[in-house]
DNA sequence: CTGAAAGCGCTAACAC
DNA sequence: GTGTTAGCGCTTTCAG
């Protein structure tokens, strides 16, 4: 055992005991028209018994075509993500792609280097959701003059033009906020994320068309901003709750935040729902386990996946005749436990 | 814009400019001790002008060598798995490795596509947590006869020599299920996943020992297999449910199982854990914002996923030398809400 | 139907 | 220091 540190096999080596050329064995093993039956049942066969297994890095030189493609995510422990990348690999799959993927951490030097190292490796095209510190664009200029597809998914660049898919993120946002006017809550705060990710902005946006919509002021010191993971939501609820004068209700920009939040509030002793109360945008699949389950406008996660590939998948196909495209898929509100002030004043 | 559909340049490109070789170039940029610094800087200077971005496919064939590493995992929207892959992934990058990463979807046939996909893509190396279905070995052994190297994480295959990390499943179900019995429940069940699977079957054999250990009977009827999904769970209690005896307590599998319970006991408006209570092996972060907190086993996700890079790594470094190795990483007992019935009878 | 020649873009010897 | 010569393993013309 372990002495056969058998050299990988080569289209050379079953040519050679074939006695034929390395160029009717490389047809014949590709089911290529040029070769008869016999022929290619005789090089399949012995293929096989040599354990041959075709070395993709040559093909890939030699055919100019990778057939992978690169995703860079910001975090993978994200029920989001997770779930969007689950449905791009399949996806890909099914269209005989491979993923290389990359998690850049929030961190957007991790990015840029990922995102070299695909347009280095050849990737076919890209699937990007940039980090919440992403700000200078040019490397996104790069790829588009390498003539390399790329499509953004749920967190884009704002500002220039892209091939994207995202959910309704404003028109969510005010759907849900009106929900929680409409509930009877008056004094919301909202933990923003960063206004100069696309997903920020545009739900801090309708966040305050909602409020001024319901002729309610907005008060710039209950709107803080600070990331969209769960130390943000942990840190922006202390830093609120030193002041006397607390909101009803906080709307967080992600699932992660109002995790953040119902952790600072329990080590601070409030309760939720009833000292303060909470609702966020997107998530997964927890929410309803949630003590108090979470009332949250749900993102189609496996939705923004697979159209994210398939987006990518047509300007792979007619690279020519393509055009930039945009796609929104709604997300829609699920009412859990959280932000029921409307029922309390029935019962009451 | 868009007219510059740039070829790639290459070496060949950028050494023309400069009237000097190929090999001038490649060493220059790859900062070879043979060439000036001058030239150096020269070339590293078009180079960037240029945007020249180097071919890792071409240099792969060329030096024999991917620096890449192929990930096969059953899953990806499961936060132990997320965790595991992503500190995986920091890994990787800290050593100057990509990943290419397959999810297998708990599917064997799967499972094996990607294998011999990564295979010949020559990945230097493998990680690899198999399906809850996956019996038939022969791929495994074909990839050591390639001597590539491998490791497996968490669910590993049984019977056959490899490297591995994984935690102490069986010894940890001991504890847990001990602290059971020790907070007073004595009709205990276990949805078990599968057998057939090392995580499914030591996890089960811990169950069994702590119940022997104390004195408690082990009823066939109380454990169930099924997979370890949230439908798993789900399914199973259903199954257990249309019987009249209900046990005190179920030891779920997996955190996923758990919340099958969880929904379904929720359709049968039966409370947990005052009607039946629930423990599990493993999970995330969740576990403490769940109504009621999971008392359960803490896998050290993040902890497996860097050691099983490390341990790929090592061998990498040292073929020849390496010998076959096994790590476990014990779990901890994290105690949540439920599984308090010694407290209920201290107030008693 | 089959094969000889050329080359994908790069690196590793070895000379100069 | 720098360049020349040979490939890496495969596919694509294009003759036979």
């Amino acid at each position: 055992m372990g002495a056969t540190k058998n050299k990988n096999i080569t289209l050379d080596d079953i040519a050679r005991r074939l006695k034929v050329s390395k160029v009717t064995v490389s047809k014949a093993l590709r089911d290529h028209p040029d070769i008869s039956s016999t022929t290619k049942r005789e090089v399949q066969s012995i293929a096989a018994k040599l354990g041959y297994v075709p070395n993709l890095i040559a093909r890939n030189l030699s055919a100019k075509s990778s057939r992978t493609i690169g995703l860079v995510v910001p975090k993978l422990a994200h029920h989001f993500f997770a779930t969007c990348i689950e449905s791009i690999c399949s996806a890909a799959n099914a269209s005989q792609y491979d993923i290389v993927m990359t998690v850049s951490q929030e961190n957007p030097e991790n990015e840029i280097k990922h995102i070299q190292t695909l347009l280095a490796m050849r990737v076919e095209g890209l699937l990007i959701s940039i980090t919440g510190n992403t700000t200078d664009y040019s490397v996104f200029k790069d790829i588009k003059k390498r003539g390399v597809p790329v499509v953004f998914f749920d967190r884009i660049p704002v500002g220039i033009e892209t091939n994207h898919v995202i959910t309704d993120d404003r028109a969510a946002a005010v759907r849900l906020i009106e929900f929680v006017i409409q509930a009877g809550y008056r004094k919301i705060a909202h933990f923003a994320g960063y206004s100069h990710t696309n997903i920020g902005y545009e739900r801090q946006a309708g966040f305050r068309q909602a409020l001024t919509a319901g002729n309610l002021p907005i008060r710039a010191e209950w709107i803080i901003e600070g990331g969209f993971g769960e130390q943000a939501g942990y840190d922006a609820f202390k830093k609120l709750a030193v002041r006397k004068d607390l909101p009803e209700m906080i709307f967080a920009v992600t699932f992660p935040v109002a995790l953040g939040i119902f952790e600072a509030a329990r080590e601070l002793g409030l309760k939720i729902p009833d000292d303060v109360d909470v609702v966020c945008f997107g998530g997964g699949q927890f929410h309803r386990y949630l003590s108090p389950a979470l009332t949250f406008m749900n993102q189609p996660a496996s939705d923004i996946g697979e159209q994210a590939f398939n987006l990518l998948l047509e300007e792979l196909r007619a690279p020519e005749t393509y055009a930039q495209k945009g796609i929104v898929i709604p997300s829609q509100l699920v009412i859990g436990e959280t932000c029921r002030k409307i029922k309390v004043y029935n019962k009451k």
